[in-house]
DNA sequence: ATCCTCCCCTAC
DNA sequence: TAAGGTAGGGGAGGAT
C-alpha cells in the first residue's frame, strides 16, 4: 500500500507498512498474530514522535505483550506421522495458532482457481510443464501432462494447500506473524533507529568521546547464548540440558532457528532441517517460538548495555557492539597512549570487570546467559566472542592477536562463508594465517579489490571499522517477499525436488523512475509492467517480491503544498499526483489481451496522466498477488483537485525549461506534457503505450517506457531534476521476449524463491538522513476489495 | 574513472 | 506441512 515517514528521527525517517492491515482481512476468529499483540511495543511501532525526553532506557517504550503458551514435544527418531496426527501433538495441537484451522473463514471461493490464475500474465500455452509422477494427490493423480496452470489449480482443489496460497486470505499475515527471519529483519531495523536515535540525543549534550589514532581501544562484542531457545526453555526448563530446539513444528522440513549447546554437541545447527537435526540427534526436543519473550529478553539486554555509558551499535535482536574505550579510561587516564603496562593492565581488568557486570546484570534480569568477546576493534571482539562462548567472556589482548586470529579457518572470520570460503581453498586458503602468505593481486584477482583487502586486514587482526558508525544511509529499501506455495505436501522433503519440477529461476528488474514518489499506483503499475516483462506463466510463479530504493525524506514543507514557496506548492514530490483524483481505479494484471492498450492515445492529451486516467478494468479482476501493492493505497486520490482549465490553449515552447515547467500547477503542466507528447513523437522504444515524448530528455538510466507511465507532475520533475543535462535515451526495455533465466537455480535455500524484482542499485549520494525504513499501508479500507476479489 | 543495473554473498 | 525475510557490501560488465 502507500507509505509514509511518520517519524523523523535525527538521522532516520521511518516509513510504516501496515501488513496487518494491507494484507489482511479481519478474521474474527483468526488468532492474533505476533505482530498485532506487540502493536505497540517498542521492537514492532517505531517510536512515536516520542514526547519522552532523551533516555538511556529502552524498557521505557515497553509495553507488554503476551506469549501464547506452548508446549515441547519430543521429536520422535523417525518422524512421519501423518499430519493429521500431528496436529494432535503438543506444538502443533489444535490449540495452538500453528494448526489454527482457517479454512472455516469463509473467505475462500469454492470456484474459479482454475481460472483464476489462467490470465494473469499470459496464455497458458507459453509453458507447458510436465507433472513429475511423484508429485502429491491432494484428490486423484491428474493427466500426466497439463499446463502448470492446469496444475496449479489441482493443487488449489485441496483445501489443505489452499490454505498455503494466496487464496487464503490471511497467508500473508500468518506467514510474516511466524518467520522468524521477518521478526528477526524488523527487530534489527528497529533496533538501529532507536541506537540512531538515543546516540543523537546524547549528542546534543556531550560529545562522542574521540580516541586517538593508535590508542588502544575496548569493543566489547555482547551476544546471548542460544537466544531463542534459551528464551523458550525458561518457559520449559525440564529441557535445559537436554538437547533442544526452537522450531515450528517436529516435521523434517521445519527449520531449526535456534538450539542448545547440548543440540550443538551433536553437531546439531541454526538454521538446519529438523530432519537432519533428528538424524545427528534422535532425541532433539522442539520447542515452539515465543517471540514477545523474545522481545522482552532483548529490551532487558539493551537496557544493560546501555547503561553501561559507552557507544552502542545495534547488530541484532541478541547482539550488540559497545566502544566501552571511554568508560575504560577513565580509570587508567593514560587515554590508551603509551606502554605503560600498568595503564595497560588496569585497563584491561577494567573491561573485563564491566563484561562481568554486564554479563551478570543480563543474566538476572533476562535469566539467560549471554557471552562478552573483548577486543581492540570490531573484529577483534567477534574473534574473542566465539571463545567467549558459552556463558563466558574472553578478551583478545593485543599480543595474542595475530595468533588466535591466525589459526582460525577463514570461514570463521565475518563476511566469510561458503563461497569466498571456496574460492580462497582454491587458492590453497584455509586458514587465516595462509591467507597472509597470498599476493594482494592474487587475492583481489580472486575475490575483487574490497573483499581482497578487507580480508588482507582481517587477516593481521586489522578492522577500522568503529562502532556505531553506521554511514548515515544514502538510500533505503524495503521488500515484501511472498512465496505462493512451498513445496507438494507428500513430495519427498528433500528440497530439490519441491513440486516435483526441479529448479526455480529467479528474475530481478528495476525501473528507475528519476524522481521520487510514493503513489502507490504509480509504483504497482510498474511493478506489474515489470512483472508482465518476463513473460512467464502465471503458474510457474513461486514467489515475488517488489523493493523500492533510492528512498528519500518527506520534507515537511513539501509535504503541506499551502505553506512554501512556489516550488515546493506546486512540486512537493509526494504530493499527490494527478492520479489525484476521485475514482479509484487500477489495471488488473491479467489484462494482457491489450499489452499495447495506449495508456493515453496520441491524440488525447488533455487527461494526460496515463495511470490516474486509466480506467478500471470492468469485469472483475482476479487480482494477482502483485496486485495488492497497487490496490493498497488508491484512496489516496483525495487531495489537488486540478484546476478546471479546459477552455485555455497553452502552447508548450519548442524548448521549454524543465526547472519552469516543474513549478506550474499539476493540471496545467499536465496539458503541456500532453501536448508536448503529441508534438514530438516517441523515439522507437518497446512496449511504447503511447508517445514517448520527451524521450530525448531523459538520462539514461530512465527507461523511456517508464517515463512514459509517471504521472505528469513526476514527469515534469524528472524534467527538472536532469534537464539540465541532456542525455540520450538509452537502454531501452529490454524484455520484450520473454526473458531467459539467468541462472539455473535450485530451489533450495538460496533457489529461486528469493526476489523476483532486482535488488536495485545502491545510491551512492547521500543527502538524506534516511535510515531505517519499515512499510505499512495506510488505509486499512483499501484491502477488502481486494480480498474480496481474491 | 565512475556510474548503473543485475546480480551474488553474507548475516541475523 | 511451514511460514526460506531483508539490508548492505560488493563484483561483473556495460555505458557514460
Ligand atoms: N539461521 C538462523 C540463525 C539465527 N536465528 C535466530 C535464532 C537465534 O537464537 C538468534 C540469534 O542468532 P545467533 O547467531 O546469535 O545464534 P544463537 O543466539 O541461537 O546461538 P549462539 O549465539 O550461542 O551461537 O537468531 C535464526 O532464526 N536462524
Ligand atoms: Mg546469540
Amino acid at each position: 500500500g502507500d507509505y509514509r515517514v511518520l517519524d523523523e528521527g535525527p538521522r532516520q525517517k521511518v516509513l510504516k507498512f501496515d501488513d496487518e492491515r494491507g494484507m489482511t482481512q479481519a478474521s474474527p476468529d483468526a488468532r492474533r498474530g505476533y505482530k498485532e499483540q506487540t502493536d505497540n511495543s517498542f521492537y514492532t511501532s517505531q517510536f512515536k514522535s516520542s514526547t519522552t525526553g532523551p533516555s538511556q532506557s529502552l524498557s521505557q517504550f515497553a509495553e507488554e505483550t503476551q506469549t501464547p503458551s506452548k508446549h515441547s514435544v519430543p521429536l520422535a527418531a523417525n518422524e512421519q506421522q501423518k499430519p493429521a496426527d500431528r496436529c494432535r501433538s503438543p506444538i502443533t495441537s489444535p490449540e495452538s495458532y500453528l494448526c489454527r484451522s482457517i479454512e472455516s473463514q469463509g473467505v475462500v471461493t469454492p470456484t474459479g482457481r482454475d481460472t483464476q490464475n489462467h490470465k494473469v500474465m499470459g496464455p497458458p500455452e507459453q509453458r507447458r510443464a510436465v507433472v513429475n509422477a511423484g508429485s502429491p494427490s491432494p484428490a486423484a493423480e491428474p493427466a500426466k501432462e497439463m499446463t502448470s496452470e492446469e496444475h496449479n489449480a489441482w493443487l488449489l482443489s485441496d483445501p489443505r494447500l489452499r490454505k498455503s496460497s494466496t487464496a487464503n486470505p490471511v497467508f500473508l499475515k500468518q506467514f510474516y506473524s511466524e518467520s522468524r527471519l521477518h521478526h528477526l529483519s524488523t527487530w534489527k531495523a528497529n533496533l538501529k533507529s532507536a541506537m540512531q536515535r538515543l546516540a543523537a540525543e546524547k549528542g546534543l549534550t556531550q560529545k562522542r568521546f574521540k580516541k586517538k589514532p593508535g590508542a588502544r581501544g575496548y569493543i566489547m562484542h555482547v551476544d546471548f547464548d542460544s537466544f531463542f531457545c534459551a528464551v523458550s526453555l525458561k518457559k520449559h526448563p525440564e529441557y535445559a540440558d537436554k538437547p533442544t530446539a526452537v522450531a515450528h513444528s517436529s516435521g523434517p522440513g521445519s527449520e531449526i532457528a535456534s538450539c542448545n549447546y547440548p543440540a550443538r554437541k551433536f553437531g546439531v545447527k541454526n538454521g538446519m532441517w529438523m530432519k537432519r537435526a533428528a538424524e545427528l540427534c534422535p532425541d532433539l526436543k522442539v520447542l515452539p517460538y515465543d517471540f514477545p519473550a523474545y522481545e522482552k529478553a532483548s529490551r532487558l539486554f539493551y537496557d544493560s548495555i546501555l547503561s553501561i555509558g559507552g557507544v552502542v551499535q545495534s547488530v541484532s535482536v541478541d547482539e550488540a557492539l559497545i566502544d566501552a574505550t571511554a568508560v575504560v579510561y577513565s580509570t587508567s587516564d593514560s587515554q590508551g597512549i603509551g606502554i605503560d603496562e600498568g595503564n595497560v593492565w588496569r585497563e584491561q581488568e577494567k573491561a573485563d570487570e564491566v563484561a562481568t557486570r554486564l554479563r551478570e546484570s543480563i543474566k538476572t534480569k533476562t535469566g539467560c546467559d549471554v557471552s562478552v568477546g573483548i577486543g581492540g576493534n570490531i573484529l577483534q571482539a567477534k574473534v574473542a566472542l566465539r571463545r567467549a562462548k558459552p556463558a563466558g567472556q574472553f578478551q583478545l589482548k593485543p599480543e595474542s592477536v595475530l595468533d588466535i586470529v591466525g589459526e582460525l579457518t577463514v570461514e570463521q572470520l565475518p563476511g566469510v562463508s561458503h563461497s569466498i570460503g571456496g574460492k580462497l581453498e582454491e587458492l590453497g586458503i584455509k586458514f587465516v594465517k595462509d591467507v597472509r602468505g597470498v599476493s594482494k593481486e592474487r587475492l583481489a584477482g580472486a575475490l575483487g579489490p574490497k573483499t581482497s583487502e578487507k580480508l588482507s586486514d582481517y587477516a593481521r587482526g586489522i578492522d577500522q571499522t568503529e562502532v556505531g558508525e553506521q554511514p548515515p544511509r544514502k538510500s533505503v529499501s524495503a521488500e515484501v517477499n511472498m512465496k505462493i506455495m512451498r513445496r507438494c505436501l507428500d513430495a519427498p522433503l528433500d528440497p530439490a525436488k519441491h513440486l516435483g519440477h526441479g529448479r526455480c529461476d529467479t528474475f530481478n528488474k528495476s525501473a528507475t523512475f528519476g524522481v521520487a514518489t510514493h503513489n502507490s499506483e504509480t509504483i504497482g503499475k510498474e511493478a506489474v509492467a515489470i512483472l508482465r516483462s518476463f513473460k512467464l506463466s502465471p503458474g510457474d510463479l513461486r514467489g515475488l517480491g517488489v523493493q523500492m530504493t533510492k528512498l528519500e525524506p518527506i520534507k515537511a514543507q513539501q509535504a503541506r503544498p499551502t505553506q512554501s514557496s512556489q516550488r515546493t506548492l506546486n512540486f512537493g514530490p509526494f504530493v499527490g499526483p494527478s492520479s489525484a483524483k476521485k475514482s479509484s481505479r487500477t489495471e488488473a494484471i491479467d489484462d494482457i489481451e491489450s499489452p499495447q492498450k495506449p495508456k493515453q492515445s496520441p491524440g488525447h492529451g488533455i487527461d494526460a496522466d496515463p495511470i490516474a486516467d486509466d480506467p478500471l478494468t470492468p469485469r472483475k479482476p482476479k487480482i494477482h498477488p502483485a496486485m495488492a501493492l497497487s490496490k493498497a493505497a488508491q484512496e489516496d486520490a483525495k487531495a489537488n483537485t486540478p484546476l478546471n482549465v479546459s477552455g485555455t490553449q497553452f502552447i508548450l515552447p519548442s524548448n521549454p525549461d524543465p526547472a519552469v515547467i516543474s513549478e506550474l500547477p499539476n493540471d496545467i503542466r499536465s496539458r503541456l506534457m500532453g501536448q508536448r507528447s503529441r508534438q514530438s513523437p516517441a523515439p522507437e522504444v518497446p512496449r511504447s503505450e503511447g508517445p514517448a515524448s520527451m524521450a530525448t530528455a531523459l538520462p539514461s538510466q530512465i527507461d523511456a517506457d517508464v517515463f512514459n507511465a509517471l504521472p505528469d507532475d513526476m514527469k515534469a520533475e524528472v524534467l527538472a531534476t536532469y534537464g539540465r543535462r541532456p542525455a540520450v535515451p538509452q537502454s531501452p526495455r529490454r524484455d520484450q521476449h520473454p526473458v531467459q533465466p539467468r541462472k539455473q537455480t535450485t530451489p533450495t535455500k538460496h533457489g529461486g524463491i528469493r526476489s523476483i524484482f532486482g535488488k536495485a542499485q545502491r545510491q551512492r549520494d547521500a543527502q538524506t538522513g534516511v535510515v531505517q525504513t519499515n512499510f505499512r499501508a495506510l488505509r486499512p479500507g483499501s484491502e477488502s476489495p481486494m480480498v474480496e476479489e481474491i
